[in-house]
DNA sequence: GTTTACTATGCAATATATTGCATATCAATG
DNA sequence: CATTGATATGCAATATATTGCATAGTAAAC
């Protein structure tokens, strides 16, 4: 249950409703592990009935009341725990390699297309990862242990990004030698 | 239903048995997608089914008899089509980036401990990654269409799995200076 | 003043994936 | 000669994820 366990690392330092969970799931965490809401509230329900979380209903005034969960003492040990757990490596599961393996002449445009927009996004990306690093993790081994932490899983999205947008470029000039007439 | 793609595009080139695709999914198309044999099993029915492929069963002298899968005219057609379809990035999910959000003294040596065991398996891969490379992927200007794709596929792989390496290298220097009794 | 966007949570149905178990034959190992 | 491993397929149950829809108030935009 490793969605349960990106929530509840989420929810260490912050008290967080599912709403505001699936925002910062955009972000920060979500930049490694990306869940929908639908997923995020089932799992936060799950979570609560395990004793892992404690709830507490928020009211508001001018908005919808929210439902506040945050970590309890058995849930907080369950995810200590977990950490040292062993897992293996995933395959990254991406459509795109799947899709190269089908390539001719007669969709090559089109992967070229769908690499240049990945490449696209992948640059506003590291534009982000950069100035999340640039301000608060410029000087690693001076960071509190926590935060050495946040900061590998940081600096591994950016070489892995950096390296993804060398192999667009070397795609692309692949891509561009393939020309319709041909084998 | 991106299983289902991966299975007809390795139905491409050979007629392929429940049991012999998921042996082929531990290699080549399974580095970059994974899947247990009772996924294979289930997806296969389901494919035939929808008549997108054709199934026949072998008899076999000294072994179980198979039942071999081949892609029919609609499989062709409905995976060429699906190769037009766009598909946006997904965030590689691991277990390693959430557990190092969790990062602290008491458990910064088994971290070590789990990239050190994740860098060896990508040293492994990477060995069989160069070698398939250079056996069959040598000079990928000269290669037919399709494998060019291949090649690529095969590339990232290659780019990632050594950037990968150095990232092991940079957080294992990083945790070593993790003391017990530092904040 | 109506449409759109944001906050906030949820149900239901389907799709996909994992885990554990079951069956059956043959070849090789000990 | 009993166990293990490879070949070959499958069921059942559970877990996880996705898609579509529903509700409901406020605020800002047009």
């Amino acid at each position: 249950m490793a969605l349960g366990h990106a929530i509840m690392t989420a929810l260490l330092e912050d008290d967080l409703s599912g709403y505001e969970l699936a925002k910062d799931f955009e972000t920060s965490l979500g930049f490694f592990w990306q869940a929908s809401h639908q997923q995020i509230y089932q799992e936060l329900r799950k979570l609560s009935a395990k004793h892992l979380l404690s709830k507490r209903e928020v009211t508001q005034r001018g908005k919808p009341n929210k439902i506040v969960y945050g970590m309890t003492k058995a849930g907080r040990e369950a995810l200590a725990q977990w950490v040292f757990s062993s897992t293996r490596t995933q395959a990254a599961k991406d459509d795109l390699l799947v899709k190269l393996y089908n390539l001719d002449v007669g969709n090559a445009a089109h992967m070229a297309g769908e690499i240049t927009a990945r490449r696209e996004e992948m640059m506003q990306r590291l534009y982000l990862y950069e100035k999340i690093k640039r301000r608060h993790y410029d000087t690693p081994e001076s960071l509190p242990t926590r935060r050495k932490g946040v900061y590998l899983a940081l600096a591994l999205g950016i070489h892995q990004g950096e390296q993804f947008l060398a192999w667009c470029d070397e795609a692309l000039d692949l891509l561009a030698t393939i020309k319709p007439g041909q084998a």
